[in-house]
DNA sequence: CTTGACCTTACCACCATGGTAAACCTTAAC
DNA sequence: GTTAAGGTTTACCATGGTGGTAAGGTCAAG
């Protein structure tokens, strides 16, 4: 089944065997994730989302990537470190192919995405001051008496009906 | 249909018309959604976590809430507002029930709450300071070169293979 | 009796990630 | 050559908190 197929050796496009894509320095999705430091799984994933389709298939159907893909998944790797969301990683990653781009289209996006940032953190801290100000006021003992609960359930003591 | 059934008024525990409820100073789920700041829609989830079971339905299935209820719906929408998670507000709530409770139980959830938090917002400042840094060397003109493009393609240039 | 506002349940969607299962492939050891 | 281990495939389900939608039942006012 296999030996017949041998034509494979001289034309690059077909389906490959797994040892000749080794050869060749192309990597299954086990290893793009090694090089990467991503899951398999999230590798799939990027996939489905259109971002990184590996060019060719074995012929048992295993993905290969070439180390162009390998760039682009360290990429979006780098990115989500960023806190980028896919969406976001999606643009970046096609101004990066585009060697037309412009700086400010890419800065636009990273301030933009520093911003998000910012509203997340100050929306953190202002949940953080007013726990840590009741858990400050907290006796932390055995007694029920909690300002903590207090402040929770009535926090604009208003009647019920 | 209806007229046969008036014994409803009699009997308190049977279900109510609606007109009834509202009589008694009960409340259906758009007025509980008003006196809460939550919305129907949350309050049904939050049900169907265990939270908040309303006690009673009116004859046509409508859900019954009472003032109790209105305090405990409330109350979760303050530790949200906190940020607790919904695991954690099940906790808290049922230590607000439990009047033999120790306010250091409270305590201790409130301390690792606040330390999740402070998890994140380290997360998000050092996303946020990376980012910002790389932002202050990109020109953001019309030119192709960007400093942050660069940086998220080439955070630790290894070879490929 | 109609209309509009409300309520009911039961779905699907988000976003990024993890998990599982069943089937298949590859490689190495026996 | 057979077998065992481990990699790969697809196809599902789950998380958490919220939003949306659809199809149907109910209530109140005109």
């Amino acid at each position: 089944m296999k030996s017949d197929m041998n034509s494979r050796v001289s034309k690059p496009k077909a389906p490959l065997e797994l040892a000749d894509a080794h050869a060749k320095g192309l990597h299954s999705i086990g290893e793009a994730a090694k090089l990467t430091g991503l899951t398999a799984k999230m590798i799939r994933h990027y996939e489905s989302l259109g971002l990184v389709t590996p060019t060719d298939r074995t012929f048992a159907n295993y993905r290969v990537y070439q180390t162009r893909d390998i760039h682009l998944l360290r990429f979006i790797k780098s990115a989500r470190d960023l806190g980028f969301s896919m969406k976001q990683i999606a643009i970046l990653a096609s101004l990066w192919q585009d060697s037309a781009r412009s700086s400010a289209e890419v800065k636009k996006l990273a301030l933009e995405h520093i911003q998000e940032m910012d509203e997340r953190i100050h929306s953190l801290q202002q949940m953080r001051k007013a726990l840590s100000d009741l858990a400050g006021r907290c006796h932390g003992d055995e007694r029920p008496d909690c300002p903590i609960l207090d402040a929770i359930a009535c926090n604009s003591c208003h009647n019920t009906d």
